[in-house]
DNA sequence: GATTAGCACTCCCATAACAGGAGTGCTAAA
DNA sequence: TTTAGCACTCCTGTTATGGGAGTGCTAATC
């Protein structure tokens, strides 16, 4: 299936036999909707893998000698460890597309939404959120190398006047400019059809250039352009959606303190995707990140299933789940990555 | 200190003795600091106030027979009801100014950050969370008789156009426009021309009026600029900011998971602010709402304390704090009531 | 060599019993 | 109205106990 993760060296020398190997996908499956250890003669008995309980009890114990399983005291069934879980991904998990009648409802909800990509956007969580177990974020889309489409000088009150600016992405930016002394309407429109003829189609790296011929007011809302098309640049998310934090919670393994507060803290936490981001945007398809990969710390038993979304070379943002380690791994990134592509189209109709 | 309630009625014809509201203070105080119910003994000595623990026994007992305590067992100390914590709110409460040092602080925080209504608001959260033990939530303001300032169509794509709409107050507005054939800057720039001269400073009232006079596109923006003017009266909340859900859950009311996901759903959801936005606006200080006040369910042991905010007959927004019912709200009060105060002072700046 | 049956062993979990303690409610006296 | 005294309640923590699920090991079997 290509799902390509942060880590997995140490996976791919790991050898295997075809028993073991159903052996792990039937825990990992029982786990994930159990949320129960599971036992050598459950297996044996629901499943007809041909073996006995003897046999299966074997495997388990080779599946944990190989750190794919533990058990949380000796005489409880197995639970898949984080390394359990990144083999699956990796190796054992089945199809990941989303089913179609399940496709065809969100498309027709992304289709009836007002076209605006802060709409969208929120769907796409509220939509994440309800078809994963987990609850969903997005970022707002980051455009790289910016360019200025437009910009318009209004005055609000007599010494206060709103630049807006238009990227040729069509993202919108706004800045409040308190002046000394008021300036007419007249004087603004004059300043911003100046700027405006100059600095149409200019990027950051173009724009100090062209500032060059203007003074005075002019001037000085030129620099405020220019310093907040950096900033727009550099920042990633400068919004964040989120959806369905009461829905993770429900999950048993978040029924203590301290567990709670990690994963809010995750789902709250800016930091975290702004570190996240470039990984995700080397690479093209879905990425799953389990208990932080050793990458991130205080992880434990959470997982991240990530999507980039954009048009290439021109925006880009940052699209997924965060849930408990015990997700439905298949059904969360199909989820993630239907959204996405559906992103993609819809932006794409915009940014070409 | 005039805090105002949803519901107080049954407190006014409450007597109680200057000691019994002094038992009442005291045992409110000492629960939200430690969490712990607290008996007789306890108040005697460690408060000097002249009379015999058996003395404060009764007082207890009185106090709980007219519902402001309880206790959770027989032999357990006394915790305030939520008519307790009304009681306290509405009448015993000492001064609620935040001390001038941290309103410093804050007011400093304010001047240093961009000038921009997003900034502030995300601020404002930040700060509330800080100085209280809850969690800060502020909705973007809605502004109430929005006039159109100006109007700029921005072709990002042959075929897509940005409308971009500035109300008077500021505000910015955006949609797009597919079209079903290319049309040319050169006539959007007309057409938006053309529609800035007839519908600057016009309100929802006016519009349709205004609009007999256009056909074909510019109509057909015309019209699009009204619906999305109607909604933006409409819809209060557009955007939500939150901030310090962690902080919250690090209470031990929080502990269990049904407390949890019920806090956590308060936070998250849009329409219990839709809901309690025209009660506030109403009024014009602090207002706190005790375990839900009986008007909403599923709000046990939750409180929340907000504020209107903006300026009077222009624009308006909600801001507060949730938490546990067990809260300080002498604090918390006075950190909505200031930060509130606060944002009016930098709204009046801009929208006089 | 892989598989299987048998069996002792481990450790969780639910239940019960029990002691200690904090705090109440009541009564009678000051 | 306040106070001291005292029985009573009920939580909390500790310990003991039995059942049960599941393992790990060994020896026999395919």
């Amino acid at each position: 299936m290509g799902i390509r993760q942060f880590c997995l060296e140490s996976m791919t020398d790991l050898q295997l036999s075809p028993r073991r190997k159903q052996v792990l996908r039937i825990v990992i499956q029982e786990y994930v909707e159990n949320a129960q250890p599971v036992g050598s003669q459950s297996i044996a008995q629901k499943y007809d893998l041909g073996v006995s309980a003897a046999t299966i009890r074997n495997d388990l114990a080779a599946l944990e000698k190989a750190g794919l399983l533990t058990h949380p005291h000796t005489s409880a069934g197995r639970i898949p460890t984080d390394g359990g879980y990144r083999y699956f991904v990796a190796h054992l998990m089945a199809h990941t597309d989303l089913p179609s009648h399940e496709q065809h409802m969100i498309r027709h909800q992304f289709h009836q939404a007002r076209r605006e990509i802060d709409q969208w956007l929120r769907l796409s969580t509220a939509v994440l959120a309800r078809a994963s177990t987990g609850a969903a974020l997005a970022t707002s889309p980051r455009s790289m190398s910016s360019r200025v489409k437009h910009l318009e000088l209004v005055g609000i009150q007599d010494t206060v006047v709103l630049l807006v600016l238009v990227l040729a992405t069509g993202t919108l930016k706004q800045q409040l400019i308190t002046l000394e002394q008021p300036i007419f309407q007249e004087e603004l429109s004059r300043a911003s059809n100046q700027l405006n003829v100059e600095v149409a189609g200019a990027t950051v790296a173009d724009l100090p250039e062209k500032l060059e011929n203007f003074t005075g007011f002019t001037r000085e809302v030129g620099e405020l352009l220019l310093t907040t098309l950096r900033q727009s640049e550099e920042q990633i998310g400068e919004r964040v959606y989120r959806h369905g934090l009461a829905q993770v919670l429900t999950a048993p393994e978040f029924a203590d303190g301290p567990q709670v507060r990690r994963i809010v803290q995750v789902f709250e936490q800016r930091t975290l995707l702004q570190e996240i981001y470039d990984d995700i945007m080397e690479l093209s398809d879905v990425q799953v990140m389990i208990a932080g990969e050793g990458r991130f710390g205080d992880m434990q038993d959470i997982s991240l299933v990530l999507s980039r979304y954009g048009v290439p070379d021109r925006v880009s943002g940052l699209l997924g789940v965060v849930g408990p380690m015990r997700m439905p791994y298949g059904r969360t990134i199909g989820a993630v990555r239907y959204v996405a592509t559906l992103l993609n189209e819809l932006m794409h109709q915009i940014y070409g």
